[in-house]
DNA sequence: GTTTGTAAATACCAACCAGTATGTCTATAA
DNA sequence: TTATAGACATACTGGTTGGTATTTACAAAC
């Protein structure tokens, strides 16, 4: 690694995968180091603590996240449209992590977690009075978050697919932790399943989406009498 | 500490408070012997690991407040009372945390955490592979919490306050996971204040309960101009 | 070709971790 | 009074933690 840029990418991006199978104060530095393929004065001289280490790479973890956002939440697409590729998007993304750096190096016997939730948002929840930094990225994370769910709702609000008219701070919020603490619920079972009726089914009820606008979650009932 | 089953007890209702103030991973055998006033000796005399102490912690903080839970979720009150009753207690229970032995022995410098969410579920989310124990009592916890959950919603259902007819055991999903993430991000700011208009009115729109049985949450412009 | 500044490697630190080994106290039973 | 067993205390283990001090490799500037 004679690459500066390329040693503190990849320690970003391992950083971010490591923390989103486990949690903060289960990650060592010296796990990240080896795991990255760079060594501890590499770390220390891009980085001055691991609470810098996972405040910037939560940061940059938003950004990815962010312009994926910006696709799905376009305002050139249907607001009906833009919530359920949103909800597809959550689904799918759970199924598909760590969301950078996945293979390289000699890994490959990790343990494969499933569900995850936005680590660095859980992370800033637990850890204690000092790390203030990592808190900060849970609460601007949680911040941007709530701001995408803002506009979501005044989308379909504008539309006239909102059977009631909401508090829209309150509600973004409302949706935000709904998701995460879905996200949550379905880590300590480690499956996909038992989250995937339960998340699009909420979002209806939180944002009281008109009945008529409404995905059928399961039509297994349906599809086994024959459609 | 002549007295064996108190010392147990000790041990058992300071990890439960040390474990609300931080998480599964920061709180250490040392400390916990140390702010129990009881030796390592008599920690691994009563309890066989750290991971062991947790899930007989979180059994013990489960039968307390199943307790509760049960005057207050009593089919001998009106199930609207229940509901709000239960609003009422989350609440209530997140200003006067940790729950069980507050102030005993030197303790009184600690910082003040104010909303804490069930430590155990969201430990349970967070360990690794390894302390699979910790992850059972979070799973236990969470069963538990959806039973009552559960009750409470075909109660209001055969009571009529329902708007529509939901799937129960989904909607008790549901109940709990927006509960669980509307505390853990209540925690990250670290403030009561901003969960307590989104709690009520989050649960009103998940159970979709009819708009007569709706209580106002906010009254602040009717009192403003004048009762 | 030498200087200079940055990137990175090595070796190391004190503090802390969960857990253990071993001994002592004390209460009860014989 | 003695024997026994549970309840604890003290001291320690090997290992790991986040972080640092020092040195080396290297590329561009002069």
């Amino acid at each position: 690694m004679r690459n500066a840029a390329a040693t503190r990418q990849k320690l970003l991006e391992t950083a971010l995968q490591l923390v989103w199978q486990s949690n903060y104060d289960n990650i060592g530095v010296n796990e990240i180091c080896a795991r990255a393929g760079v060594t501890k004065g590499a770390f220390y001289h891009h980085f001055e603590t691991k609470a810098d280490l996972f405040y910037a790479a939560s940061r940059q973890y938003w950004e990815e996240l962010r312009d994926q956002l910006d696709s799905i939440l376009s305002p050139s697409r249907r607001p009906l449209e833009q919530l359920e590729d949103l909800i597809e998007f959550i689904l799918e993304r759970q199924k598909s992590e760590p969301p950078a750096a996945a293979t390289d190096q000699e890994s490959g016997d990790d343990e494969q977690v499933k569900v995850a939730g936005c680590p660095f948002f859980t992370a800033g929840a637990q850890v204690g009075v000092e790390e203030e930094k990592v808190r900060q990225a849970a609460i601007e994370m949680a911040d941007n978050a709530i701001r995408y769910n803002a506009a979501l709702i005044r989308s379909l609000q504008a539309d006239g697919c909102l059977a009631s008219t909401p508090d829209v701070a309150q509600l973004a919020r409302m949706i935000f932790t709904f998701i995460q603490g879905l996200l949550i619920y379905g880590r300590t079972r480690n499956s996909v399943a038992e989250i995937e009726s339960d998340l699009r089914e909420g979002l209806y009820r939180l944002i009281d989406l008109k009945k008529e606008y409404r995905r059928v979650p399961y039509l297994k009932h349906a599809l086994l009498t024959g459609s």
